[in-house]
DNA sequence: GTGCTTGCAAATCGTTTGCAATAGC
DNA sequence: GCTATTGCAAACGATTTGCAAGCAC
C-alpha cells in the first residue's frame, strides 16, 4: 500500500505535504518526532513549514492513521504503524523499538476496563537496549 | 509509614520542602503535575519555589521514590505509588485512574525482553472514564 | 566554613495560534 | 469564487539553567 491509498483509507484528502509525511512514516519505522519529519522532508519540499508538519501529524492522529507516542517525557513521537504492539525506549541511545504486544490478547478487544471506555492502549518499557548493552563490554 | 521514613528508606535526606512534597504525594493519589504540587503547598510554605518542586520531584524519581508518568502528552505527572500498576487517562475530564497491572505477572519479573534490559514498565490506557460516561446520559 | 539545598529571574524549546497567502475544484 | 490547506511570525507555557543566598552539621 502506498501513501495515497493509506490517506484515502482513513478519509484524509491527499496533498503533496500529506503524502510526503505519510510516506515518511510508512518507510521510516523509527518513531520520529515532528522535528525529525520536518528535517527529513524540507529538502525535497523546500517550502514546507513546521506548522504544516504539526498540523498534518495531528490530523493523522485524529483520524487514527497514526499513533502519538508519549514514551519520552521530552518529545512526542509518531508511529505510522497503528497495529497493536508495545514500545521500548532506550535510556542510553534514545531509540524506540517495537515489541510484540505483551498484554493479554483478550484485553485488546475489551471495550472497557472497570467501567471505563478504552480507546487506546500504550504499553511502554524503558531501560537499556541490546545494542547499548553490547557496546558496554 | 510517614514521609520522613519514606525519604530515609530511599536514601533521601529530609528537609521541610522534601517532606511536604513527599507527604503530598503520599496523601493525594491523584497523579499530580509539578504545578499542582506547587499550588497545593505554596500556602503552607510561602517561600516555596517551583524550581524546588521540579528539583525535588526529579530527585524522588531518580531515587525511585516516585514515578514519572508520561501518559499525558502535555504534562508530566507524578505518582508516589511505585508498586506495579497500570494507569487510565480520561480524555474528557483529564483525571488519571489507577488500574491493577494488566500484563502477565511473570513479565514484571523479567529483567529483559528481546535482549533489552527493562528498568521500567508503563501500561497506559486512554478513553472516557466511567464517571464521564455516566454524566453523558 | 564547607557542601548541600533553596529560590529567583531569565532562558530554552517544543508546540500552538492568528492570520494572510495560496492551491484546488 | 469559495473552501480547504499551507506557512510565516509571534505567542505560549512547561521545564531548565545560572547563580546567589540560606541552611545544616
Amino acid at each position: 500500500m502506498n501513501a495515497v491509498e493509506r490517506l484515502t483509507e482513513y478519509g484524509i484528502k491527499p496533498s503533496v505535504q500529506r503524502m510526503a509525511i505519510m510516506g515518511y512514516l510508512m518507510t521510516h519505522r523509527t518513531h520520529p518526532t515532528a522535528d525529525e519529519v520536518y528535517s527529513a522532508l524540507c529538502d525535497s519540499i523546500p517550502t514546507l513549514s513546521k506548522t504544516t508538519v504539526y498540523n498534518t501529524l495531528k490530523l493523522f492522529v485524529d483520524n487514527r492513521a497514526a499513533l502519538m507516542l508519549t514514551i519520552d517525557d521530552k518529545l512526542v513521537r509518531f508511529d505510522g504503524d497503528t497495529s497493536l504492539h508495545s514500545h521500548f525506549l532506550c535510556h542510553r541511545c534514545g531509540k524506540v523499538y517495537d515489541l510484540p504486544y505483551s498484554g493479554k490478547k483478550s484485553e485488546a478487544r475489551m471495550p472497557n476496563l472497570e467501567g471505563h471506555n478504552i480507546e487506546e492502549i500504550h504499553h511502554y518499557y524503558k531501560g537499556v537496549c541490546r545494542e547499548c548493552l553490547e557496546k558496554e563490554v
